[in-house]
DNA sequence: ATGAAAGCGCTAACAG
DNA sequence: CTGTTAGCGCTTTCAT
């Protein structure tokens, strides 16, 4: 922020007032055609950059949104981040993204960053922890998306997948498509790995099968873990299927199901990935509605800002089954 | 940027001058022990958020770093993203997010954005096209990566990798693991292009084979085309090695490979990924050192912000040859 | 159609 | 150790 030309250069190299220029710079129609026309192309010459912070100051809003993902190297929320800046800049909104790579410490600074910079609404997919976000938040429009947050979650907006339904038509894919016992690696994520539980009992039950504790595990974001886990299932416990209940974990098991030499076994999770097309086997894919998740949070959020004290609501959005 | 607590609040509150609390909030050792604390304690109750606008317009300084890339959905550049706050995180620095889709129009939006956000300075992975960066940044410090600008790039810092050094090894590996005939789908961005033709001319040359024009394609950013590029090199040439320039087009390429029936062939390019594993066959790519990128990348733009008449300068780093 | 002046929330002299 | 005051760059009454 070194030396920068500001509306008062502007204006006595114009020789009108600062008012003026302002108002010529916003295209106000008080202004008479010519002179500001002739401001603005001064302005442009002297290289002006109008200073958004005094702006945002002065008018009590900045008409920027801000994002705050946990992990900009998992494609689902980048993809997220994506669909949200469409739908923002549909709407006119600008979007400002901070990544918190899953640490609570870098979550609250992205938050607190945000609110100091006073973005007039935000949208979190929660890195999840003990935040207040009620407090933490003040009065500043917040909405949910994917993961909730951890405490009073009834108090915001949140949007996301059907969890369970979509785990249950996808484990019951996966038994359609011949699998006989199929085990679970469960998401690190709390709520997220409560509902997928949920829709993988209801699937077994519909199947007929019974539940078994030794083929249900629970990731913790460790990964030899999962690759253990992995093995466990699919060789000691001989499962002919697994659903992997998230993104990351679904990665650790195809970094190891090749060295594992298996017969022939079904393999679903969440999130679908372009490059699963490659992979030499089949997988079958819970595909997130991620376009409709993003223009749900958006325009939510946008209404809530006009709107600051509607009641908050949950949207839950179907999930796609995909075979790849 | 709703109704908000300001420091006047907690100052007449706290019975003291807007003053001594701004002094003890920032933690100034001016002020007494026990009121600083009595003060910060009596903010954190009232939910004091301070508006880092106002400060900022005062302070003349965001403290913050603006970071634009051309494709979020690309993970070399979400990469890049998670170096570059690493190493800005380190020196204390936030950093602000924009992505620009490889749209132009998007890019022009996200700088001024930026510019008008007041960041200290800003990383450009540029999106191309005639944007007059230096009119445009005014007197900004800025740092190109990966991308160069297309006009007077020696204006300004820019640190990327050594693309024809990079390119003769990869192509020079191909070689070695047998391939007699390589092709090259090269990438669309220019002055990426240009260099990386280069490099693999010259591995050509040392091997000693001769250039030929009908397997040195150029993908525009048209999909099926690099579709066809593929079968066209591969099949009607019967190349058995091929070069996909860049990460978009190894993606395509890869789309294509399966349904054409190849006898064992090599396939390099640049960017490594993570999957590239688990394809059924072996690829070698050229991956670039992306922590350094961004490491020398912040620290340059640090530098100068503090010393912003330094002389620009290049930096080529190296990049390291993979199997997978 | 334009100007003068106030004020957004904060910090930094300058006094005391 | 604390208060008073001015001012960052901008927009917005209120005058004229």
């Amino acid at each position: 922020m070194s030396h920068k030309i500001t509306i008062k250069d502007v204006a006595t190299q114009a020789g009108v007032s600062e008012a003026t220029v302002s108002r010529a710079l916003n295209d106000s129609p008080q202004v008479k055609a010519h002179t500001r026309q002739r401001i603005q192309e001064l302005a442009r010459q002297l290289g002006y950059h109008p200073n958004g912070l005094a702006r945002s100051i002065r008018v009590q809003h900045t008409h920027t949104l801000g994002v705050i993902i946990p992990d900009i190297l998992n494609a689902f929320f980048t993809q997220i981040v994506r669909a949200i800046e469409d739908a923002a800049d549909a709407a006119g909104y600008d979007v400002l993204i901070m990544n918190t790579d899953e640490h609570l410490s870098r979550e609250t600074k992205a938050l607190d960053l945000m609110l100091e910079k006073r973005v007039d609404g935000v949208i979190i997919t929660s890195a999840g922890g003990p935040t207040d976000y009620a407090t933490r938040l003040g009065d500043t429009p917040a909405v949910f998306v994917d993961r909730m947050p951890p405490h009073k979650a009834e108090r915001f907006d949140r949007v996301l997948v059907d969890n369970v339904q979509a785990t249950e038509d996808l484990v019951t894919r996966l038994i359609d498509r011949g699998s006989t016992r199929v085990g679970i690696i469960n998401s690190a994520v709390s709520m997220t790995a409560t509902e997928r539980l949920q829709g993988y009992h209801q699937a077994l039950q519909k199947a007929g099968m019974a539940f078994d504790p030794a083929i249900e595990v629970n990731a913790r974001t460790d990964n030899s873990n999962v690759s253990q886990m992995t093995r466990q299932i699919l060789v000691n416990q001989r499962c002919d299927g697994l659903f992997a209940a998230d993104n990351t974990i679904m990665d650790t098991v195809l970094h190891r199901i090749p060295e594992l030499q298996l017969p022939p076994f079904q393999l679903g999770g969440f999130d679908d990935q372009d490059w699963f097309d490659f992979l030499p086997y089949h997988i079958v894919t819970a595909k997130q509605p991620i376009s409709q998740i993003a223009q749900t949070a958006v325009d939510r959020l946008l209404a809530r800002i006009r709107q600051p004290r509607m009641a908050p609501e949950e949207f839950r959005l179907p999930a796609q089954i995909i075979t790849h």
